[in-house]
DNA sequence: GACTAACGTTTTTTT
DNA sequence: AACGTTAGTC
């Protein structure tokens, strides 16, 4: 079949990259440079060199690239050659290992993946139960400690702490008793397999002869270690990144598997990706003349296919109430423009906190705006819950979905039984479903109590059974299971307002439908339940789906584009962030500037306050010191007053006699 | 076991 | 300022 892709369509640097499909690649491609039509491309080349579709492997770091890639492969390559190729996160490649072989790790086959959420709730518990010591540790504090350690390919039982190394070792028995992994063991007892075991590893580089890995730049070194094992000679792999953008470093990734890909990959073959699509001239100029202040680097000048353009604005505000307004005043104007939709327009930030003004000011406009990566899908109580139940219905051994459940909604099966439970469950080496079936146990307990619990078992076990013995549509078993125990009037009860009734009865029925959706496809309950502990969880909070203006994080922000950017909060405590100073992590800060400059098309607007409230607190704040390493060939240094003008403004008679009236309040 | 009051915390976020 | 967590009360 020819592929819809021709070498005419591509510049130089793209055209060898789609060539050069042998041994080694490493793909620098730097903002805006036409990335994804490479890889593809690239891809579609494959093909047509007649390599099997199904030895070819692309790895993502998320679902949404993963979903993406297949997409813009799909529309390239003809339908069955799509479906034939395997295109995927780490994780989810890591589960499908593992599913196989994670026996050969004492682990039984059907277990269960962690969510954060469970992570917390364990740790939480060992640390009462292990709280020899009187300072005061927070979960998170440990399981970051924890996974740093796996996502560097270590043992945490190894930690320099005692104390965390000992509640390491308690948290990984604790999984191991629930037959449980958390998100890094995925990649971790991945990788132990491949390379412990010589069968499975040849069975995988010969099901893949051809890896690409997307993202490069946030794979940590487990992911590294992963690879190597995943590939072997004559090592067709092909990694693309930007070291430039990398912005993840503080959860584990490691710049130095673009910076030191050699050290890994012998003699690879490396194209730069240097000619920009996107933005302007001055756009490009400025985010150059920032990065270029970064040591250690794989150089590269991005060019700008599009001269001119306007030059980019630094506006020094007084404070962040005027940024705000600032702001959304130009978006309303900018908008006003024929052909202009609120979509055009991006705002910019480093920290959530900053939305805040900037939402009110959209608000008092009428401004329709979208905020990306607010409250997730999966952490809300009630879809939750739900997949509780459904885990229970996979593998009542999960000690986790089963406390969580317990009682929700409440069954007469409290606190104190639940900790009697597992603690039985503890001392008999079993797990706590394994405890509630037990009559030795439940003969301790009060005859309420008792009847409580037998109730709940055969209430699980009864739906358990209807779909391992009868065969029903296991969607259907938990809809039943749900509507049964009055799961949805339990969770109603607890609402404040009619709104929020009506979005935890949806979030119930989203994860019915979704596992029927699953079943529908053929897929297993299982299946079902990994790929929801896997999910992006913001399928949901779509940016495609939702209409506006946009308010976004600069992490967030990567691999967008947007015709009018504004930057806000350059200042020195922001970005940089206070606490890159003190880590020493400035250069990542610096990345993240640049990241945020490289999002606009065609204008780029930059603010920074003079004062600004912090938690709750008026504080007064210095211009970040990434100003004067801007160069200012195209960039315009003005003020809020410059803009506004001379004449005043009704608003500004407005804050003026506003400032006026609380000062002679205040005498 | 549910409710209230005081308290502490607050970068970025995916799997 | 706003949120979640925890301790204390009924």
């Amino acid at each position: 079949m020819a592929s819809s892709f021709s070498f005419e369509s591509l510049n130089n640097a793209q055209r060898q990259a789609v060539a050069s499909l042998d041994g080694p690649v490493m793909i620098l491609a730097g903002a805006g440079t036409g990335k994804t039509r490479t890889v593809t491309c690239r891809i579609a080349h494959m093909l047509e060199k007649r390599i099997p579709p199904d030895q070819i492997l692309a790895v993502t770091f998320t679902n949404k690239a993963a979903n993406e890639m297949r997409e813009r492969i799909g529309g390239m390559v003809s339908k069955k050659a799509a479906s034939e190729m395997t295109v995927c996160t780490f994780h989810s490649l890591c589960v499908r290992l593992l599913r196989g072989g994670i026996d050969k790790l004492g682990y039984k086959k059907n277990f269960s993946i962690c969510s954060h959420s469970d992570q917390v709730g364990i740790m939480k518990q060992l640390l009462v139960r292990k709280g020899g010591t009187d300072e005061k540790v927070k979960p998170e504090t440990v399981l970051g400690a924890i996974s740093n350690c796996k996502n560097k390919g270590q043992d945490p039982a190894n930690l320099e702490d005692d104390y965390f190394a000992s509640l390491a070792v308690a948290y990984q028995n604790e999984l191991r008793a629930q037959n449980a992994v958390d998100f890094d063991d995925l990649l971790l007892f991945a990788e132990q397999i491949l390379r412990e075991h010589a069968d499975v590893r040849e069975v995988f580089r010969q099901r893949f002869t051809r890896v690409t890995v997307d993202e490069f730049q946030d794979t940590n070194a487990l992911q590294m270690q992963l690879l190597q094992q995943l590939v072997g000679p004559p090592y067709h792999v092909c990694v693309v990144g930007d070291d430039d953008q990398s912005i993840y470093g503080w959860r584990g990734a490691e710049v130095a598997n673009i910076l030191e890909f050699e050290r890994f990959f012998d003699n690879p073959t490396i194209i730069r990706l240097e000619e920009n699509y996107r933005s302007t001239h001055a756009v490009l100029h400025t985010a150059n003349s920032l990065i270029k202040h970064n040591a250690g680097r794989r150089e590269k000048v991005l060019r700008s296919t599009r001269r001119g353009g306007d030059n980019v604005r630094l506006v020094a505000m007084p404070g962040d109430d005027e940024e705000a307004e600032f702001i959304a005043e130009e978006i309303l104007a900018g908008r006003s423009a024929v052909g202009r939709t609120w979509e055009d327009f991006a705002v910019l930030f480093r920290t959530n906190g900053q939305s805040r003004k900037l939402e009110l000011a959209l608000r008092e406009r009428k401004i329709p705006y979208r905020m990306v990566g607010a409250q997730s899908f999966y952490d809300r109580r009630e879809v939750r819950d739900v997949l509780a139940y459904a885990q229970l219905l996979a593998a009542p051994d999960a000690d986790v979905p089963l406390l969580r459940i317990l009682n929700a909604p409440n069954r007469g099966i409290g606190q104190s039984t639940a900790v009697l439970a597992t603690d039985w469950s503890r001392e008999h080496h079993e797990s706590v479903w394994q405890a509630l079936c037990d009559p030795n146990f439940t003969a301790t307990l009060g005859a309420k109590t008792r009847g409580a619990i037998e109730s709940f078992v055969a209430l699980i076990a009864g739906a358990k059974n209807r779909i391992d013995l009868a065969g029903e549509n296991p969607a259907d078993v938990l809809h039943g299971l749900v509507t049964e125990i009055e799961y949805r009037e339990w969770i109603e009860r607890g609402c404040k307002t009619e709104n929020e009734k009506q979005q935890r009865g949806e979030g119930i029925q989203m994860v019915i439908d979704s596992l029927r959706a699953h079943v529908a496809k053929g897929k297993k309950l299982q299946t079902f339940l990994d790929d929801s502990a896997l999910a992006s969880d913001r399928e949901d909070d779509d940016l495609e789906k939702k209409q506006g203006a946009t308010l976004i994080t600069l992490h967030a922000s990567k691999g967008l584009e947007f015709p009018f950017v504004f930057l806000v909060g350059l200042e020195e405590g922001f970005l940089p962030h206070s606490r890159s100073i003190v880590e020493g992590t400035k250069d990542e800060e610096r990345r993240l500037l640049y990241v945020g400059i490289t999002r606009a098309q065609d204008q780029l607007t930059m603010t920074y306050c003079t004062k600004r409230v912090k938690w709750g607190q008026e504080t007064g704040c210095q211009p970040s010191s990434f100003i004067g390493e801007l160069d200012d060939e195209y960039l315009d240094h003005t003020t809020y007053d410059d803009i506004l003008g001379a004449e005043a403004s009704p608003d500004d008679l407005d804050s003026f006699f506003g400032n006026l009236k609380g000062m002679l309040d205040g005498i």
